[in-house]
DNA sequence: TTCCAGGGGTAGA
DNA sequence: TCTACCCATGGA
């Protein structure tokens, strides 16, 4: 990953721009990057369809709230993305290591998928149009960040889980200086101050609310570190372990979040996927999970990219 | 008004 | 390991 930067100084506003660039791993597809998952909808995300630009706000280490802006300036081929970051004041060398990092993270920008690809190709048909770039499915900067909307998926129709995230950026994160409007995605620590009782108003997550408010407490504590099971050292079933001790997260989320961390082993089995495999698969009829999942066990290790591109298509045709 | 969603925790077998 | 039951919330 490689990225340059240049400022530009705002005239007439109090608000500055930095633009930082960030060059990906080839081959990949931006756009459909940006698409491959309903995270994008999520807030603090918004997409810009005019511009299939991606915004968000973004709290830094330091606590400066930045605006994000970014787009693709390269092809598939030649990958590279433009941020544009509007700041108040200066913004750090620091600092803008910290936003290319998220961005990377966010776009999954040096992560390898060439094995995925070669399976794809020894498929043919349909699955060779993944091999152009596609594969790569939309996350967040932080691990705490993807779990709480993970967990805000739960037994509950998307709408709902909008509705809910948005509560809790509207509610507990931190405002950008150039719009109060926008909010940053809230910290552990910002969630963790407030009483049990103040959270439960505000964010109206229902059973889920003692999930979130007690994983940002324990965070905020030092108790627990999900940032530590980025670590590509520890083996998926212990990740999964570590997962499934979470208040909340149950096999369904488990299997999410092992994919937002870059682990594909375990399907996430949930209304959507045996919808799904029933419609395409069973004749409109329900299978067990086991059969269902017995689908994509020879993609080995790939099984939820397989999955999910799966259905991908299959909504992109229809 | 009733149903149920992009499930999970718990108890009991 | 499996099943039954309950769990808040909001949209259809």
């Amino acid at each position: 990953m490689t990225h340059r930067t240049e400022e530009v100084q705002g005239k007439a506003s109090m608000i500055n721009t930095t633009h930082l660039s960030l060059t990906p791993l080839a081959p990949f597809d931006y756009q459909s990057t940006a698409q491959s998952h309903g995270w994008m909808e999520l807030a603090p995300n918004a997409w810009d369809k005019e511009r299939h630009a991606l915004q968000r706000v973004e709290r830094l280490s330091t606590g400066q709230v930045v605006l994000l802006d970014i787009t693709s300036t390269g092809s598939v081929e030649q990958p590279e993305m433009a941020i544009e970051v509007h700041h108040a004041g200066e913004l750090s060398p620091k600092d803008r290591r910290e936003v290319t990092a998220a961005v990377g993270r966010i776009f999954r920008a040096d992560e390898e998928l060439s094995e995925f690809y070669a399976l794809c190709r020894e498929r043919g048909g349909p699955w060779l149009k993944l091999t152009a770039g596609l594969g790569r499915v939309l996350r967040s900067p932080t691990v705490f960040e993807d779990a709480v909307k993970t967990i805000c998926t739960i037994n509950i129709q998307w709408g709902g889980t909008k509705g809910m995230v948005k509560r809790l950026v509207n509610a507990f994160g931190e405002q950008y200086p150039g719009d109060p409007a926008l909010r940053a995605f809230p910290t552990p620590e910002t969630m963790a101050a407030a009483t049990p009782e103040a959270f439960a108003v505000a964010a109206r997550l229902g059973f889920r609310t003692p999930y979130v408010h007690t994983l940002a407490q324990r965070i905020a504590s030092g108790e627990l570190d999900l940032e530590a099971l980025r670590n590509p050292a520890l083996p998926t079933l212990e990740l999964k372990k570590r997962l499934l001790s979470i208040k909340g997260v149950g096999n369904y989320a488990a299997a999410t979040l092992l994919m937002l961390l870059g682990r594909y082993d375990e399907l996430a089995v949930d209304t959507a996927f045996r919808q799904f495999v029933g419609h395409k698969y069973f004749q409109g009829q329900y299978p067990s999970d086991k059969e269902a999942q017995a689908l994509y066990a020879d993609w080995g290790r790939w099984k939820y990219l397989a999955y999910w591109f799966d259905i991908w298509q299959s909504f992109r045709e229809s």
